[in-house]
DNA sequence: AAACATATTAAACGTTTGTTTCAATCGAAC
DNA sequence: GTTCGATTGAAACAAACGTTTAATATGTTT
């Protein structure tokens, strides 16, 4: 019985555990209990534990990732050629990932975050596999907008944007926050974080 | 027997396989096959599996971390009650951790970076009892230097800072490099990256 | 109504986990 | 040389792990 769709309670709440746990610290019978379904539902619908991860991963990942293709054609497509404006080049990379935050379920930007340092080594794999492209169109785009910049000094300065990216997705407000004179609501606000994030890779990018 | 000092070797064991696997998976059996003691060693010198976590957590962060406080001393001695540079504010926060990847073990940023991800209540709670006195200072004094920005813009761009430097430690070279035109070996020098992190940092701060 | 693939259940599978036990061994102080 | 605390060794502990099994229930097709 429990419930009309199985799946997608695992994968619910799957993401919710393994966005507080991490995925090796999470066992198959948390998740389904959580989900309240039997424990063998997910070898069934799943095949094993990492099948539900990569199951999860993909549903995590490709969404971004498809909208950061969609937004970059869009935008080549208006520029008939021309180099697009760093800014928004960075924009079209960070805003589908931070969206996720604000928009859809909150855990999803944090198990997006921790599968980027997940020592899995199936994990791995998948995320170069379906980042790759993006990231090689990336870089493209910005060599064309900073042509006075080598190819390693772009790549590494989108590893850190990526670095930077990530740690904001991660961030829990409540962790760091006991500090004098911070007001905890304006970092909160998921606009502030996009903006700042957005201006401080746009400059780092160049300086 | 099992050589001379088992507690150094049990530490060690964990540094490195807690860097490829995480703490979670990385089971005590591992940990003890490598460092070749007996398995109860560990509970015997650090009383649980988690008291080797914390063992290793801070004598990972604290030479780091004292480092740091220790530069920042120097630097606003010989400042003399003015502000400091910026590049030399964020080169005195991120060198120290930049630095063990190129001169101790290369196992230890990994791990540092890593735990900085770790979901482990015990374990972030550490980290930010340990940090928390740097990061105040670190803030304040990049409230001098740039007293036009609020707070908690600062405080957010240090954040980005951090990811940064994390996603940098963490970052293998064998993994997103198979991309046409870059040059590895480049990217694989340590003073290359510390240099770009540095400026890329740098600009982002008041970008 | 009978037959069917699909889905869920409860129970158990064999392993592996972190930890403990207790005897054996070590290294110095007396 | 003996005593004593500190350390190591081999073995076992209960508990939790991912997975499998066989039986039952469900819903659709003949």
């Amino acid at each position: 019985m429990s419930g009309p769709n199985t799946k997608q309670r695992i994968l619910g709440a799957a993401r919710t555990l393994f966005a507080e746990q991490g995925f090796p610290a999470t066992s198959m019978r948390q998740v389904t209990a959580l989900a309240e379904v039997n424990l063998a539902a997910v070898s069934y619908h799943f095949g094993s534990k990492e099948g539900l991860l990569r199951e999860l991963v993909s549903a995590c990942i490709e969404p971004i990732n498809s909208e950061r293709i969609r937004l970059l054609d869009e935008a080549e497509a208006a520029a008939q050629g021309a180099p697009l404006k760093l800014r928004d080049l960075i924009r079209i990379f960070i805003e589908p990932a931070v969206r996720e935050l604000s928009e859809n379920n909150k855990d999803m930007p944090c198990v997006f975050s921790r599968l980027h340092h997940e020592p899995h080594p199936g994990v791995e794999a998948m995320m170069t596999e379906i980042l790759a492209p993006t990231i090689a169109r990336f870089i493209a785009a910005s060599q064309r907008i900073l042509p006075h910049r080598s190819a390693e000094e772009l790549l590494i300065r989108g590893h850190f944007m990526i670095g930077a990216m990530l740690h904001l997705l991660d961030f829990k407000c409540e962790e760091l926050m006991p500090m004098p004179g911070i007001h905890a609501a304006t970092i909160a606000d998921y606009d502030f974080r996009l903006e700042q994030l957005v201006s401080f890779c746009t400059a780092g990018f160049d300086g």
